[in-house]
DNA sequence: AGGTATTATAAAAACGTTTCCTGAAAACGT
DNA sequence: ACGTTTTCAGGAAACGTTTTTATAATACCT
């Protein structure tokens, strides 16, 4: 039952022909040196025997693997989930195959996977970090493996980046609130060490600042992006009394944990509590009530993602540094209301 | 910048030694035809010139590529991520990669993935049809490389298979709602083109029977596995005043859209209609209400498909049919309630 | 000391491609 | 008829490994 595998020399059998004229048939760059009367009898031969090309071979000549390795922190986070779509989607279209690695939040997992991805030789790897160090990038850069940063910026990085505009959603959000009427809005953070985190906290304090009101430090939490670490903060947020009308959740995750806290305490949102998230994720749109949040341009920044790696790949390695920040978009729903009495 | 790539060929040479020791050092099977001393120079170059195997090349001399292919019907729908994420878990442990595909439910799309995967000369694929036929499996079969079904069965396959046991949970969810009291249940159905809509969709009505329920055909939709689809059966179903009081949805996805569609009719879930979905996805937890559903043993499925996978790859294809059935359960949360009125 | 095991290393073949180099045949110009 | 292009096809090297085979060096036996 298990047939012989068919090999490029298989078909040069059939054909009657040299294994030079069918790889040239194949890759029929110049085709224009192969008689119309070879090339039908190669055509036939592969079609016969239905020849597919050995891509290790391939790519031991020289050739691409078509194959891009994308690494992302987290699963159970649906709005990498539409990243890895996104990127799917481009690669699909120019044929490339998508190794697929979820870091799962850890490092050591992630520095394994890429080890793994260089040993598989992909074309190159897109990746959203979970906190390596510039070195271990440049590292592999050095090695001549295309690299491109998104979502999360490595600082010092020999690569292109591409992420959203953390600083403007965070400005974005805010901005929304206290037009809305709050002025008492926690904020729950994702993990302090990542840079994105970082600048969404940064441009909720600007705007606050800007807008004349008090950024309380104890309407501050740290939160890890997970469901959980919303429930908590927030649940720790009602317990300790602090007065507060809303809520800014760092992403989307963290807003459903806040979003069922409040409701366990027997409040409502948004009637007892306005909420945004950050990302929207599709559950956003779907959830009940339904979440207003910030979106994060996705398929571009994918697309870009891969247009950068793309160009690496092609270009030998250029690797100006070229960070590409990309707008952020307020999507209004139904989790924050007015407090506003005449309305 | 572009620092020259480090083969087998520069540790050879670095330590001093033709590169057929390097080999058999680093593939320590039979180490004891070594010397102590030249052991410690390969590595010690090994090490310095931080050489990793080309993946490629050692596959093409017959090692395993150490790729396994995994094709799934949809991203959208975390469910599948569940999927992918628990095979991910047991890949990483053994050191394999997973080229990641999902096919939209798109037989063209799915066939030029499996292609693709072909060409990648992946060690084996666990694949989640969309409905290819079953010679295009065989035919795939016949030419060498395993393959495991999951979730959705292809009669007629020559390959092991696991999936849960669909008619179980459909029946699971069925007793559930009339011993609740619910007598007038609709049906939404996933694509009946699937063998798993059908089986849940069985268990539903062999359920009725047995409780001398009529099963009304009025009370069927047939969905697509979408919020969307969801949403529009519940709309129908609403409009047309069958008098129904529970929903069981054929997933989770559509048992959102089903919420959904009764929330915008002014109508309350779990007061005015009780629904159960299928799947069990993360946000099924999370959501509010929270869904009572029919969870999959989504991890279990995963280890076992990749068991079975290896064992494949192992024997060099045995290809015993074994096809597998794994439990489903009732998760009881918040979306149902008792008819009971003494309750 | 001479022969044979044993141990340690190197050389070479193979995996399936692509591509460079070479050469034959046809076409062309004179 | 002969030389020169042009068109077509095959041979062989190369990619980076593993593995088989061969060879060299040592140890062991008598």
């Amino acid at each position: 039952m298990v047939r012989k595998k068919v090999t490029i020399k298989e078909v040069a059998r059939r054909a009657g022909v040299s294994i030079s004229t069918v790889s040239r048939v194949l890759n029929s760059r110049d085709n224009k040196y192969i008689r119309e009367v070879t090339r039908n009898k190669v055509m036939q031969a592969v079609k016969e025997l239905n020849y597919k090309p050995d891509r290790r071979a391939q790519s031991l000549r020289g050739v691409a693997t078509k194959i891009i390795g994308l690494i992302i922190p987290n699963r159970l986070n649906p709005y990498f989930e539409q990243v890895a779509q996104a990127i799917e989607e481009v690669c699909f279209d120019e044929g490339y195959g998508i190794l697929l690695c979820s870091s799962n939040n850890n490092q050591k997992r992630e520095s394994i996977y890429l080890d793994l991805l260089e040993k598989q030789k992909v074309d190159g790897i897109v990746i959203s970090t979970v906190g390596l160090t510039r070195e271990r990038f440049n590292e592999l850069i050095s090695r001549g493996i295309p690299v491109v940063l998104i979502d999360e910026d490595v600082p010092g990085v020999n690569a292109p980046a591409v992420f959203a505009n953390n600083y403007m959603g965070g400005c974005q959000a805010t901005q929304y609130l206290i037009q809305l009427g709050h002025e008492r809005i926690a904020f729950i953070s994702g993990p302090i060490n990542l840079l994105s985190s970082r600048e969404r906290y940064r441009g909720y304090r600007d705007t606050l600042a800007k807008e004349r009101i008090k950024v309380r430090k104890e309407l501050f939490k740290e939160g890890s992006f997970t469901y959980e670490s919303g429930y908590r903060a927030t649940w720790e947020l009602l317990n300790e009394r602090n007065k507060f009308t809303a809520i800014f959740c760092s992403n989307d995750l963290m807003a459903f944990g806040a979003m069922r806290a409040i409701q366990d305490k027997g409040k409502k949102v948004p009637w007892d509590y306005s909420i945004v998230g950050f990302d929207d994720m599709y559950f956003s749109s779907i959830s009940n009530p339904q979440l207003t949040t910030v979106a994060q341009p996705v398929k571009e920044m994918a697309f870009r993602a891969f247009i950068a790696l793309k160009e690496q790949i092609a270009e030998g390695f250029s690797h100006e540094k070229s960070h590409q920040f990309l707008d952020t978009k307020l999507i209004v729903r139904e989790s924050c209301r007015s407090l506003d009495k005449t309305k």
